[in-house]
DNA sequence: TGTACATCAGTGAACGCGCGTTCACTGATGTAC
DNA sequence: TGTACATCAGTGAACGCGCGTTCACTGATGTAC
């Protein structure tokens, strides 16, 4: 039975274009598109979210909100060992980006999302505090800066190398996600003489 | 005086198409301005590149090929510590991403090229090389794949975080070269004692 | 319990815009004889 | 040295398209009395 409100359309906008997304990438994102994957009309979505920018700004958000949540479920459940947990924290960060190509590519283009919106300013902040709490650990306090930045760029710079196809030449054909496990965990396990001493 | 021939249109719209990317971002960019721009009719670039792709993968073919230039030539002033090598070349991945965030950002945007252009192919494969020569240097023969990994996705990784603003929390308001001298030496003598090991 | 009214979500037609592409053309250049 | 012709670079008008935005509207919901 169609109603004529949609109920909750703002979470089926949402969902619409987490599919453009996936399917398009960014570039081929519109608000009319969205509209019309939601099954409503083009001009709906301006009620919910004001532009495009703010829809994405929203859609970056709840990303960074599941990012937290895998980084902190992946930590709470490594155990005690403070090398252990980071460890946890970086899979994490690299499964996300993995399983969520197209979310965590547009949660890291500035230019398309709106810094200022409270929600996104608050979860990218939060997600950026999962791994200052994970590398302090190992510190018993806080973090040196260098330190921080090091296992920072290294898990971001190895998933958007991934994901861009930027390392291919390195994955030799090797399954995708096969080759993310195996490297990353090397990856991550040589890091460790970085930040243990 | 105005030939009917632009004489170089080719290299004229190549210069258009950076100052668009560098004003506008890859999202602002279109064949028509880029036409505008180098003062000729909008049917003519498309006698040149084919399409916007293929412009866009000519300019990121040049980009590597400059970002090759500025590594190498780096790593040849740095003396004959092979040390030393590694971290002028680091240092020069992260200056070329800085002084030309446009070109950076599109040669590493996938969905944007034409991977199957032979001189994109080539000169983003002469770019890694030159990473895994600085690197294989430290070893006195090839590197390990995982040390390999890990130099180059912290260098790119942080020059991404940079780009994007991801990082300006760490920032705090210092002047982005200075930060990007200062936090990219300490990142890479933090990197050093996962490599040479 | 019923009525009036304000508020809000969503509609659909209309607008102007910049885009990529096509196409018949024109002017310049180079080559054959 | 001159002429004819092929080739190539660039022109400009025309096309159809999808877009974001605007606007008067309509239907549903909630609240005041």
């Amino acid at each position: 039975m169609h109603t004529y409100h949609h109920g909750d359309l703002r979470a089926a906008l949402l969902d619409a274009a987490a599919g453009i997304l996936q399917e398009k990438g960014i570039e081929g994102f519109s608000l009319r598109e969205c509209a019309r994957r939601a099954g409503t009309s083009h001009a709906a979505p301006a009620h919910h979210f004001g532009d495009a920018q703010g829809l994405l700004s929203e859609f970056a958000a709840s990303g960074f909100e599941r990012m937290v949540a895998m980084m902190r479920g992946a930590r709470t459940q490594a155990g005690p060992d403070a090398w252990e947990q980071l460890r946890a924290t970086g899979r994490a960060y690299i499964d996300f980006a993995l399983e969520n190509r197209a979310a965590f590519q547009l949660m890291f283009r500035a230019d398309r999302l709106d810094q200022g919106r409270p929600r996104l300013a608050q979860a990218s902040a939060a997600a950026f505090d999962e791994l200052r709490t994970a590398l302090a650990a190992l510190h018993g306090g806080r973090a040196p800066a260098p330190q921080l930045m090091l296992a920072w760029s290294a898990v971001h710079g190895f998933a958007t190398l991934l994901l861009e196809h930027a390392a291919d030449g390195m994955r030799q054909g090797q399954d995708m996600q096969a080759f993310s496990r195996e490297m990353g965990d090397a990856l991550l396990a040589q890091l460790k003489h970085s930040l243990a001493g």
